[in-house]
DNA sequence: CATTTTGTTCAGAAAAACTTGAACAATTTT
DNA sequence: AAAATTGTTCAAGTTTTTCTGAACAAAATG
């Protein structure tokens, strides 16, 4: 029963405007954003151009959203890092014009290489620091302890690394779904 | 080449004090627990009790981690949600005293039950409310661009659900090391 | 080459998250 | 039942993160 208006004065080009079903995407995506501990403003961007059909260009996020210059930036390029989005120059244009990725599989795939992987190898450093430590200990007792303890932290790491090719896997089985212009 | 002290007058009750090594591994944890969204103390306290054998009170939790009382408890209370740790009244005594749970699959299985179950649910919700908008447009057009945008949400949110399950399983693989008393 | 267009950077402002500690509640001890 | 012990709550303070916008750089245009 939300308030919706039938065709009017702004509708040959209304994309100049968020519609009401975008608003709760773009809302999704900052809430999602969030939870993956990424800043809001990269959730909603992608949000939005999740939702288009054409590419928009990085003043047209920044009215649509009504964000500033340099969240629009930022945002874009760290989502660009990501695979989460990708550019194309329009022929003749001299913006570059954003697209979403929508195949779960890159997705996932992009936020694991920058955020998980990354986090293993400091892993790696960490347990080597960790050991040092252990084996300077002179008191038996609390070395076996910590020898202990850094086994355990050794197989979770190993557990973990073992985890993420099966994720990589696991998601984008039958990831079959694709947009088609609906123009 | 850090130094290092060997045995004296604080080593018959030094549980009194945290060792480099131990350090070293609360440091490990308050990082790790900011990557997955939680506060610091959370995962120093966790890391704390990881390094222990002995079960702990609040107060000394408090007082090896130099952290506030509110902290403390809502750290303890936190963790325990989430499964990571458990507490035991020792016999005769009126303070519950606290152990880490080790074993990595409880810990994911905790996460997951506590933080992304949750959000599937919310998920369900979300995309109804997106449904019903995108059902109320007029213009077909956008209607199906919006049903489509709908689908494909749908999809992930399916291609999630049936992710987690996978994850309890391959983590825990193997989950074979235990902590036997140094004492 | 001056001007316009497009995008980046970064110091400071705003917002969000985390921590603190004092007041409170619930129990147990004296 | 007063005093002491243990733990919770939450408003206020602190720290961290994120956002903003003006200054800047780069490239194209006239």
């Amino acid at each position: 029963m939300s308030g919706y208006v039938v065709n009017d004065i702004s509708s040959r080009k209304n994309q100049n405007s968020l519609g009401d079903w975008e608003s709760a995407v773009i809302d999704l995506f900052l809430n999602a954003a969030n939870s993956f501990g990424l800043p809001k403003s990269y959730g909603q961007i992608y949000g939005l151009l999740f939702c288009r059909d054409q590419p928009l260009a990085m003043d047209e996020v920044m009215e649509l959203l009504q964000i500033s210059k340099g969240s629009a930036s930022q945002g874009l390029r760290a989502l660009r890092r990501l695979g989460a989005i990708s550019y194309v120059f329009e022929s003749g244009d001299r913006k570059e014009r954003f697209v979403a990725e929508i195949r779960l599989r890159k997705l996932v795939g992009g936020f694991l290489r920058e955020q998980a992987d990354p986090h293993l190898e400091k892993g790696v450093a960490r347990l080597q620091q960790i050991e040092c430590l252990v084996n300077d200990l002179q008191d038996m007792d609390s070395r076996k302890r910590g020898a202990r303890r850094h086994e355990i932290l050794s197989g979770w790491h190993r557990q973990m690394s073992r985890l993420l090719p099966w994720v990589k896997m696991i998601v984008g089985k039958s990831d079959r779904l694709s947009i088609k212009s609906s123009e």
